[in-house]
RNA sequence: GCGCGAUUAGCUCAGUUGGUAGAGCAACUCAUUUACACUGAGAAGGUCGGGGGUUCAAGUCCCUCAUCGCGCACCA
């Protein structure tokens, strides 16, 4: 046959990708019904082999990171496709509530407006379609990655069925007794003013002053004097022996900040002795480990510093301060007077939680919220792992989760923004002591009622995400894909995601909702640093792939890439790839130009050493991608496409071009293109198509693997 | 403080039940228009962080130390 044209030159991926893809994704092929109805002889009476895809943030561009969770994931789906598995991956994105919401107001700053006072329709309105934009870039970004993602199932969090299904979850744990509204210390953002759970907030350590202050008998040590002016409660450890001429319950006058005041003494052995002085005051509202004291021993709790971080009514005079600035120091300077300060570290090192977007100082807050019982959903997710019923792909992980597992804190799930699914709860005499709550969808009769305003931790509907996406539990996708096989998604989601879907699969469906999880490592820049926008370091998938192209992309995200581990990805690496690719091109040339269809009919049954050497290396591969080793896979691949097939193969092949050498020589290629495919679709799609009549649906997308 | 990783060629990293150290990139020598110069052939380069142990045999298993990274929790 005459060669065509377009191999006289050198590879050019960008005239390729998107002429593949659309061949590929017009095919229907994605779709694991239309595979059924296409190919029946193949699939019908096949497996479901499903991975649902973690919803990328509809907030912005994707970058490397993002290339290297599709490339993986579609890897493998492309692999069982081949393979006759009826494959299933879900796309779908997340409203990322809080993140987004941050987003959005970080534009509005720059508009120099604020939510603060905007209507909340109107609000929510913007946001909405801020993120529809945004989505649909991500999503046209995700398929120039190439990912043969089933985009007829494709679902957001804001879909109605998944509103209404995770609001029913919250019902049903309600009724379960797994939810409960209480006064408890949440972690407060005063910027963004709404709580965070504990996997949303930061650690970040700050050198401030260590004062220690006399108090009556006692002296008190504190790195945060503006919250000791309302404290009435000395602690220290019922064993210690500083302390004994006072017993539990003792009280005692003193002079303190606003005058002189009555003070009791509570012995509690959560204090740490050789910490300080031994002797700390409490301020249950804002410290959780005070507020814990405090519960135990039903002691008064009251708020010292309101949502803005400023002092309330009970601060007296200094009422409206800002606590952590001049009210410290405002409190220092009274204590100092009255000849109370006994001495101060100015170099004491200390970690402090901050907000993990803004850094804010987070002030812990006793606030009205709804949170999960963790710890009966806990132990079955950690009773699942220990069973054996998760497949860790890197076995560091699993100790990571059992170790949350057997540590669970109750979930704050409310968030005090309009951003995410509303909580189907109503209120009747909101923020009094007569206060009453309904839970469901309507309001209980009577106007009264008025509804909750929050909205939910973004990851308590992502949580559901595995069966959400199938259209929870009584649907028919749902009883063929559930449970699904793959959970592929970032090491940086084992807290925030991966447990909260095995607690979700347990719970709802009483299955893991995944056998497998595959946490992959970071994308790091060529210096081995982490990308993030303001070190202006993040490198875009696409700008890669206009250069390289998305082929060459794809392997150098794979190759040397042990699974777990972090990856740095640099241009030089890409465009090794790169050439790679074209290797693979000029083969292809050489195998078109040197033989045609009568050549195709090759025994398998010859022996040939060739034909051995390649079943070796397929052997290696197909047990390297069913364990998920797909950095080994690639490199043999890479290995034996240039360094056997073009190297040794084609070089002792042309010099005896006969016919039974041009059989294997044919052979042997297609077999390349298959076995290459699913790490580089759109160059072995592209070349199938001159090997192929691809007119009826014959892609290399469906060829059998075996 | 607790936990988890990492330390292998100049650089970036592989090395799957213990069996004579691998790749890509870079650098070096040669080939000079070949299916492919986005090329080919060849050579060079590592006492596998230090120390100890188990074993016939250790990059691999155990102990210990050092350095780096990450996560969790911090204490007023």
């Amino acid at each position: 046959m005459s060669l065509p044209e377009k191999y006289k030159k050198p590879y050019e991926s960008k005239d390729v990708e998107s002429v593949v893809y659309k061949r590929e994704l017009n095919s229907g092929l994605f779709n694991p019904d239309m595979l059924v109805q296409k190919f029946p002889k193949k699939y019908a009476d096949s497996k479901t082999w499903t991975s649902i895809t973690p919803p990328p943030n509809a907030n912005g561009r994707l970058h490397a990171g993002h290339a290297l969770d599709v490339t993986l994931k579609d890897i493998i789906g492309r692999y069982k496709r081949m393979q006759g598995l009826q494959v299933l991956l879900l796309p779908g994105s997340d409203h990322a509530g809080f993140e987004t919401q941050v987003v959005y107001e970080k534009k509005l700053e720059k508009e120099g407006r604020s939510r603060f006072g905007m209507d909340r329709a109107e609000l929510y309105k913007e946001i909405y379609d801020f993120t529809h934009v945004n989505k649909e870039t991500v999503t046209s970004e995700i398929k120039r990655i190439g990912a043969s993602y089933d985009w007829s199932r494709d679902t957001f969090t804001l879909d109605a069925k998944v509103v209404s299904g995770v609001q029913k979850t919250f019902i049903k744990m309600h009724e379960d007794g797994l939810i409960y509204r209480g006064k408890r210390d949440c972690n407060w953002c005063s910027k963004h003013q709404t709580s965070l759970s504990d996997v949303e907030t930061d650690k970040k350590e700050v050198v401030t002053t260590f004062y220690t202050f006399k108090l009556g008998d006692f002296n008190i040590a504190t790195s945060r004097p503006e919250t000791k002016i309302t404290d009435k409660y000395v602690v220290v450890h019922p064993d210690d022996n500083r302390y004994t001429s006072y017993k539990h319950g003792d009280t005692f006058e003193a002079e303190w900040v606003l005058g002189k005041s009555t003070f009791t003494v509570i012995k509690d052995d959560s204090i740490d002795p050789e910490f300080g002085t031994g002797a700390m005051t409490i301020t249950p509202w804002h410290s959780g480990i005070d507020f814990a004291i405090a519960k135990k021993h039903g002691l008064d709790m009251v708020q010292l510093i309101d949502d803005y971080g400023k002092f309330t009514d009970v601060a007296g005079e200094l009422k409206g301060l800002k606590a952590t600035t001049v009210g410290r120091a405002k409190v220092v300077e009274i204590l100092s007077e009255k000849g109370l300060l006994v001495d101060k570290d100015e170099n004491y090192k200390t970690i402090v939680p901050v907000c993990y977007k803004c850094e804010t100082l987070i002030e812990p807050q006793l606030k009205d919220q709804w949170f999960v019982k963790m710890e009966s959903l806990a132990e079955i997710a950690l009773q699942a792992s220990q069973d054996g019923k998760l497949n860790f792909i890197s076995d560091q992980y699993r100790k990571t989760f059992e170790h949350w597992m057997k540590n669970p804190i109750d979930w704050n799930i409310s968030r005090q923004i309009v951003w995410g699914i509303s909580i189907p709860a109503w209120f009747k005499n909101k923020g009094t002591d007569t206060e009453e709550f309904y839970i469901g969808n309507t309001a209980p009769k009577g106007n009264e009622w008025i509804k909750d305003e929050d909205t939910f931790d973004t990851w308590f509907s992502s949580g559901q995400w595995p069966i959400a996406t199938l259209g929870f539990t009584d649907s028919d996708d749902f009883n063929r894909f559930y449970p699904t096989q793959l959970m592929e998604t970032g090491r940086d989601l084992i807290f925030k995601w991966v447990p909260r879907m095995v607690i979700f699969g347990l719970y709802l469906a009483r299955e893991v909702p995944f056998k497998d999880i595959y946490l992959h490592g970071m994308a790091l820049d060529s210096k081995g640093q982490k990308m993030s926008k303001s070190k202006g370091n993040v490198m875009s998938p696409i700008d890669l792939a206009d250069e390289f192209g998305m082929d060459a992309l794809r392997m150098a995200l794979i190759v040397g890439n042990a699974p777990g581990n972090d990856i740095p990805v640099s241009n030089e690496k890409v465009k090794a790839y790169k050439k790679f690719v074209n290797k693979l091109w000029n083969i292809a040339r050489f195998v078109l130009e040197n033989t045609n269809e009568e050549d195709d009919n090759f025994d398998t049954t010859i022996d040939n050493i060739h034909v051995e050497n390649f079943k070796k290396v397929k052997y290696e591969i197909t047990k390297n991608l069913d364990n998920y080793q797909l950095h080994l896979a690639s490199e043999e691949l890479y290995q034996y496409v240039w360094h056997e097939y073009a190297d040794v193969v084609i070089e002792e092949i042309k010099k005896d071009l006969s016919s039974e050498n041009k059989k294997v020589l044919r052979y042997l290629f297609k077999q390349i293109l298959i076995v290459t495919h699913p790490f580089m679709p759109f160059v072995t799609e592209e070349i199938w198509s001159d090997f192929a009549d691809v007119s009826k649906d014959n892609l290399l997308l469906v060829q059998d693997w075996e």
